[in-house]
DNA sequence: TCTTAAATGAGAATTATTATTAAATAGAAA
DNA sequence: TTTCTATTTAATAATAATTCTCATTTAAGA
């Protein structure tokens, strides 16, 4: 049942189950990382030869579409995605590029609160997300 | 003394005073409108024929290093450039992938108030910017 | 001026992404 | 089940974005 999270998501949003989407979906999941297509290509090699990086591609911009996985804004000029829809926010770690989570509960009240009262005239928010530059102490590798 | 603006930051952070860098930062403060090399290329290329993409990519990345202009993050899987350095926020319109910039000094408060008491361990938070996703009502095309 | 380290331009090289198309396949229907 | 067909995949060509290389030019200090 929980290996089959990924298909159900799959074939909720009208789109055929194939073996690929499953393990992109799934990678991407775990991982939790933020990766480019590449590095989903190079997690997937090991277990899915033949994968073709086109399909990787497509597959992403596929569960995008579907609102299944999101992409990623980032500074490093590659397409990056994430499979978690819920409201969190990114710590950017300005040495390495890497983009972590940030979730705050506190926060996103602030937030909800904040603009269910002032809203941006003539524009429809979908969705908030901060963007958090800055660096860790003593170099620490998360 | 206004066009010695941009020559005043190159020259302060230690940088030659070229017309190829001046031109490119007073196009990209001008525009802001976060383009993208190939973007900053086409408005110079009258005015500035023989200027070279090599040069637009290495001046933005100097530009960035020395933290006169900063990197945007953005999901279209190009580098962009942001010549405002002010706190602002970043309004992300989903069907056009413009991104406008959106100024709120009762949230920058907020946000200030709460970042200092509350703190991310081991993190030192450098800039704090929210990419507000959504759309236009009527697509008002700003 | 002269000198020199740094910057530029031109284009090659590399990397990232998209497009094309023949072969494979998921899933509906028989 | 088996058949059928629209979708999906793989392979790779094409395109787009970025970086690299290096010969030439130039900013700016002596």
């Amino acid at each position: 049942m929980n290996a089959n999270k990924y298909i159900l998501k799959i074939k909720e949003a009208g789109l055929k189950v194939t073996p690929q989407r499953v393990a992109i979906l799934k990678v991407l999941t775990e991982l939790n990382n933020h990766p480019c297509a590449e590095e989903i290509a190079e997690v997937l090699k090991k277990d899915f030869p033949g994968l073709s990086l086109a399909t990787i591609y497509n597959t992403l911009e596929t569960l995008a579409q579907k609102q299944i996985i999101t992409k990623v804004q980032s500074a490093d000029g590659k397409l990056r995605f994430d499979a978690r829809l819920d409201m969190h926010h990114h710590l950017h770690e300005m040495n390495t590029g890497k983009i972590e989570d940030y979730y705050d509960e506190d926060l996103n009240s602030i937030l909800q609160e904040y603009f269910s009262n002032k809203s941006i005239p003539g524009f429809i928010v979908q969705d908030i997300k901060l963007q958090i530059k800055g660096e860790y102490i003593n170099q620490k590798l998360k």
